[in-house]
DNA sequence: CCCCCATTGTTTGTACACAAACGATTTTCG
DNA sequence: CGAAAATCGTTTGTGTACAAACAATGGGGG
């Protein structure tokens, strides 16, 4: 049997605890996400180059040759988002496109010379930017926010 | 002939272990916050509700009169970003706007009955979008889950 | 008292983010 | 085979997100 004073515990005249914002994750997640966005741009060491647009050059590097939905799909932007990314890429002259012979829906991409280059220049400060964006947990804290993150996503 | 070149390449006993997009704390707070946003739009009860537009509400709800600048700061949104939601807020008749005396730089917002009636009617959904966010987590982990992420905000 | 500086709210421009609708193709299956 | 369904890439429209520049106001120190 339950002591019948539990109910007070919270607060003496709500039944349900607070709904207090900075305690959602919702609101975590956005403001943790702004926060390394802030930390990449400070970071990366090309002004031009938003997190997407990494995201898109190094699949594109893991993958050699892909069409522009299935890079859309590993990297988790929606064919909307990808044509914006892929045309900004474009225009820096960092990726390549050209249509696909035995599917004329799809289009090939894959990196320029260029874009290899910049991507290996770049691609240490990627770590430097999960380090700090980490700074505040320590080794095993990490690990285990890494592992429920991964869960949620 | 097997030339010694190609271990160095790619290797499981390289010096720097591989750039893993997917492992990248950014990467994954970005499927996690836009994981949330889709149950956030699913759930939330009001189909043009935003996210932001919901946190707007909610602290408007706990603050009573707060300026513009003031309620952008407490919900993490810049002065630009806070225009456009206050703009939308405005043209559904939730908020209010009012000039004020004190400072005439500042301006007032508060809830319109209309805007609290809303929010006291979706503030349980609210719960609802946490819980479902976090529904892959025992309780347990979702403390430890909230604590560690609290302090990467 | 007055000038410098900070703050408030606005505008403009760029870049995600996604729903919805579209034409062109390819695939599936009756 | 041929019609229906699925996939590919595009466009449009709405809503974050933030830098940068702006006019107007407020506060403080010389």
């Amino acid at each position: 049997m339950k002591p019948a004073v539990i109910v007070a515990r919270e607060d003496a005249s709500a039944a349900e605890p607070a709904y207090v914002l900075e305690d959602q994750v919702g609101h975590l997640l956005r403001r943790a996400h702004q926060r390394h966005a802030a930390i990449f741009q400070e970071r990366i060491g090309d002004a031009q180059l938003t997190p997407l647009q990494f995201a898109a050059l190094v699949k594109l590097d893991d993958l050699g040759e892909v069409s522009q939905n299935e890079l859309g799909r590993r990297t988790a932007m929606d064919a909307a988002t990808m044509q914006g990314v892929i045309k900004r890429l474009l225009a820096r002259g960092l990726i390549d496109r050209k249509p696909d012979p035995e599917d004329r829906r799809r289009v090939v991409l894959s990196l320029t010379a260029e874009g290899g280059a910049l991507i290996a220049a770049v691609m240490p400060n990627g770590r430097t930017i999960t380090d700090e964006t980490l700074a505040s947990l320590s080794e095993v804290e990490r690990r285990s926010f890494l592992s429920l993150l991964k869960r949620l996503a």
